[in-house]
RNA sequence: GUCCCGUUCGUCUAGAGGCCUAGGACAUCGCCCUUUCACGGCGACGACAGGGGUUCGACUCCCCUACGGGACGCCA
């Protein structure tokens, strides 16, 4: 049997990093066993469904490149398909016409909380006979006694009393379908073979399972996966504190980082943090899934990034920097070789923002000395140290690290200091103060020209102290 | 309120009755490396929600309580 995933997201917002992970897990487990993954738009709320949102959603799968074999499906294009299986199930007496009124069902939901009950329907239409002219919903006819035994591959065995449960609407009075219907008709009709979903749907599990077996259908493998919570310890939603995957685009994290991330949250292969996408692939498993929600913390996310951004391919690394560079004004092509400076800064930033901001002095003037730095840097002799060496640098014929090196070195043996004393001036003249790597390799990204000029106005500057 | 689900360091987690003096990672704090900042290395801090059982032995199994989440829509 071909094993067959899917990813049902409503479009009423964009992609999250809930919804994020639990089509990853879904992508995943297709993936693992050689099966298919497919996407469908669980768009029947027509009030609130949006082309920007499935754009959005699209989107967001894309960049983190959760690509689907089949779909993308819209229920709203299936409505003749569900109104035949509402039509069958009414014929088979599986089903009935509901005439009560919003009112009356607000009433009884009342009375029922007041009662300390559990809100549900009463079953009032179960066995009258409603003119299919008046205006009307449709309930399923749910057992009345018995249980509804679900085998979550994650939560294990959970089991519901029908009598728990009451007869759900599944055609609203315009004719729409519900989505509990839809959910029903759609997972049988693509085939799907594993329902990996937000545990948000746990709770609707038995009244799905209660319509497969009246249709005499087969009852899909279902998962179960924990939401993910915000600080404050509340489930993530729209609403509620998620943010959309593409803001980590803009915040300059990497795909395969925020991946990382979201498939440790809340599954785990013994001690292993780092997992690239064959090894999720070949290591991911539904029974490894926790079963406790997990909350979203953005520091390891960052050192994931961090991680990521130290050995990604530096050519590719260039292509994203550029754009947050041009966000701050910089041309990356007027300078030092963009892959040059990502090699040498890399490993001192979290996220491509940040990688962007301290390197933007080999690309631009710098606008003040930063104080700290400055006034650890610019000490006695400071000024003197800068003077020879910005004479020997300026005599250079050559440049290239080794030569640099070699001007420092011997201007330390001629004032006969340490060589911090000519190190620390000239670093901070050329950067400002901003973290940089070794010191020749960084006057030579700098330049011989802006080197000098630099030199030069940090001479000034300790002169103006 | 009723039903369902859950509860290991601040956070993500390991743990399938003795391997646990509860391990790893992020964060925090030290130290080392070092011309800055990082990276890296070493170390410190830090948790089995509480109470009952079961067992020779419970983080692991059962029950209760507490707390948290979810569901209870003509939302999905």
């Amino acid at each position: 049997m071909t094993i067959k995933t899917r990813f049902a997201p409503s479009p009423t917002g964009y992609l999250h990093v809930g919804g994020a992970r639990t089509a990853l897990f879904s992508w995943l487990y297709a993936r693992k066993h050689g099966g298919k993954f497919v996407l469908r738009i669980e768009d029947t709320d027509l009030e609130r469904s949006t082309q920007d949102s499935v754009n959005a959603i699209l989107e967001g799968m894309t960049w983190l490149g959760l690509e689907y074999d089949e779909g993308p499906f819209y229920q709203t294009h299936r409505f003749e398909r569900y109104n035949e299986v509402i039509g069958l199930l009414l014929d088979k007496g599986l089903a009935y016409r509901c005439s009560c009124s919003k009112e009356r069902l607000t009433g009884l939901r009342e009375q029922q909380m007041a009662n300390k009950e559990k809100p549900r329907y009463d079953g009032h239409c179960r066995d009258r006979d409603i003119n299919p002219d008046e205006p009307h919903v449709i309930r399923f006819r749910n057992p009345l006694d018995g249980d509804v035994e679900i085998g979550d591959l994650i939560r294990g065995r959970v089991v519901v009393a029908n009598s728990e449960l009451d007869d759900l609407v599944i055609r609203r009075t315009d004719g729409s379908p519900t989505y509990n219907l839809t959910v029903v008709v759609d997972d049988h009709d693509m085939g799907i073979t594993h329902v990996i979903r937000g545990d948000d749907h746990l709770n609707n599990t038995p009244r799905q399972i209660n319509m497969l077996n009246a249709l005499d259908w087969d009852v899909p493998h279902y998962a179960h996966v924990p939401m993910i919570l915000g600080d404050d310890g509340a489930r993530l939603s729209k609403r509620h504190g998620a943010v959309s995957v593409m803001q980590y685009l803009k915040d300059g994290f990497l795909p395969e980082a925020l991946l990382n991330y979201l498939v440790r949250l809340g599954w785990s292969h013994g001690d292993q943090e780092l997992f690239s996408l064959d090894e999720m692939i070949r290591l991911f498993d539904l029974d490894a899934v926790n079963r406790a929600p997990s909350t979203f913390n953005t520091e390891k996310l960052r050192w994931l990034n961090q991680q990521y951004l130290k050995s990604a391919d530096p050519d590719r690394v260039a292509h994203l920097l550029s754009s947050h560079l041009g966000d701050l004004g910089i041309d990356p092509t007027e300078g030092p070789e963009l892959t040059a400076v990502i090699e040498a800064q890399r490993e001192r930033a979290t996220t491509l923002i940040e990688l962007a901001e301290i390197s933007a002095f080999y690309y631009r003037e710098f606008d003040r000395f930063d104080e700290k730095a400055a006034k650890k840097a610019f000490k006695a002799g400071a000024a003197e140290a800068l003077q020879v060496v910005s004479e020997k640098l300026a005599a250079l014929a050559i440049w290239d690290r080794e030569t640099i090196h070699a001007v420092i070195e011997t201007t330390v043996k001629e004032l006969g200091v340490g060589f911090g004393k000519v190190a620390m001036p000239l670093r901070t003249a050329v950067t400002g103060g901003a973290p940089s790597p070794d010191l020749d390799l960084t006057v030579f990204l700098v330049g011989k020209e802006a080197t000098l000029r630099r030199i030069g106005r940090a001479i000034a500057h300790i002169g103006g102290n």
